[in-house]
DNA sequence: CTGAAAGCGCTTACAG
DNA sequence: CTGAAAGCGCTTACAG
């Protein structure tokens, strides 16, 4: 490259980053040539000399669960404005499993990395902005130096839906939470309770059973719920997936929805618009967390050793047909 | 590293890569002193060396497409084996969106890409491979030297599902196609046609229609193929969005479905069982096509120039409640 | 405005 | 069994 022009390296490399100290000629010159010979300055070379590879990481828990691509999107076109390539993987809501993810991650040299923590994993991610990688925490509220947290206050999701329920005239409510323990799983158990602190008289104790955040463990939370008393009029699941298993146990139970049984979801995901009866939902918008998980990742990266305040995100209660 | 153990950088590197020629003392003093600072071999600098980054790049259409994460788990879990991390990007079907991802794969150095490509880029790609970068087509069938392609046979699955609606005694069907034209697409509309070339005397010339592939597409082009010929009983759509839409449109016509129309959907993705009726549709064998994919990629990078035959795998109709 | 020297952290090809 | 030298393709810090 450098030789074909007639110039060396350092020329090419200052034309090439816009660096200044060229004349029109030679712009011109290496410009072409770039042109010509489709050069890509190489970014292994770039990255070991500058420590900025150019490239972030995102890690989800699973790349199969619905919430994620949406942020994956967003998160990539954010990425692809400032230059950066994105790395994808995900821990499987294994600790071990992550630990690997950030070795291989590390070993890269990514400038960042955006995170869905695995359960308990706190720890373990406060080490790695410690050690200076710019981290963003996804659905948790962490502060510690080179670490930012991005969240959405589905505490009051839960508790809008649980107000929903009682306002819509319900009594007897029950919750399907996530059997997966982690801290932020437990705030929207404690939403969902708050809301029964000034329900009206005759409102019965809610219910709750914990089980996995599937569609199939929405079924099986219904069932445990209905075992426990058959006459429930009101669900708030913990998420989308399960809410649609919950109805799809009801409904085969006999149970009418909304009419016998309202049910309330969480996340829209867009399965939640296309079953029948349309579920009503917590919606969340994923754009804008995206945009500011990215946003603040790039102010880390920026500027290390800075502790950006947790961002907590508001949440909307979607009413359509399940309740 | 090295001077903290008292070897040459080469020895820590004979022992990190287990090339042999190391006393077991140095191997046991190495493997200490790099569990102890958590040393991780810097892959730019290796990667500068090797002309391998230890990296593939996967190039999806649309992130949020529901066909995609399936994928993207299978081929991350295969890739994370032979230690190399997944880049992840989509092309949004624009051509010269894909030339930009590519563009910065390459300064990436990856060791490969599989990717799903944008209409009309087949020519863009061989490009690539003839540039000597190993490449994986999905859902399309080239053939050209350092590439391979691995599809589903939907030919054969439209034409199970065009064949599967007149078997079940539906003698007025439409399908509704994609818009996006690229010759892959069309081989579904081949497969459906050609059911009919021997189907039941009093069956009615076949109706199509071209519209986006998404839910909305789906509804409007029930809608417009209903505008055609109000007394259609069978569907076929390109994809299980397009028939969730359909099915949507059809009930809210008044339709009852499977009794007035029968639906079959493609693709199998999650949202089809769950929806009611739950979707008639083809199956693919996602989990394969990924573990395909990496494996002759893989086959490619350890074998250069090679130029393996195309991998057409087969689905399968799976009957629901909807026809 | 331009380039020669040094070095990022490794590996390759040798020599001992 | 071990290491010194050279170099991957860039950028940094200088000198001219």
């Amino acid at each position: 490259m450098a030789n074909r022009v007639g110039v060396s390296p350092r020329t090419v490399s200052r034309v090439v980053n816009d660096e200044g100290g060229f004349s029109e000629a030679t712009r011109t010159r290496v410009l072409e040539a770039v042109e010509d010979l489709g050069y890509q300055p190489n970014m292994l070379a770039r990255g070991l000399i500058t420590r900025r590879s150019g490239t972030v990481g995102l890690v989800g828990v699973d790349m199969t669960d619905p919430f994620f691509p949406a942020m994956a999107e967003g998160i990539q076109n954010e990425a692809r404005e400032t230059g950066r390539t994105m790395f994808f993987a995900s821990n499987d809501g294994d600790p071990q499993r992550q630990a690997e993810v950030f070795r291989s991650l590390l070993s890269h040299a990514v400038d960042g990395v955006i995170v869905f923590p695995a359960p308990g994993t706190v720890e373990q991610l406060a080490a790695y902005a410690r050690g200076g990688m710019p981290l963003v925490i996804v659905d948790d509220i962490v502060e510690f130096p080179n670490l930012a947290s991005v969240s959405f206050d589905l505490e009051d999701g839960a508790n809008q839906a649980a107000r929903h329920l009682l306002a819509t005239g319900r009594s007897r409510i029950g919750m399907i939470s996530s059997e997966v323990t982690v801290p932020r799983n437990r705030r929207r158990e404690r939403g969902f309770f708050q809301a029964f602190e000034n329900a009206p008289t005759g409102t019965a104790p809610p219910e709750l059973v914990r089980v996995q955040p599937t569609v199939t463990g929405g079924s099986n939370g219904l069932q445990r719920l209905l075992e426990r008393r058959s006459d429930l009029d009101g669900i708030f699941a913990f998420n989308d997936s399960m809410a649609v298993g919950a109805m799809r146990e009801a409904q085969s139970a006999g149970y009418r929805v909304p009419d016998d049984l309202a049910i309330v979801g969480c996340n829209d995901i867009e399965m939640s618009g296309l079953v029948s009866p349309r579920l009503t939902t917590i919606r969340l918008d994923r754009p804008r967390l995206s945009a500011e998980a990215i946003r603040v990742l790039h102010y880390l990266i920026e500027a290390p050793g800075s502790n950006p305040a947790p961002l907590v995100l508001p949440v909307q209660l979607v009413v359509r047909e399940s309740t």
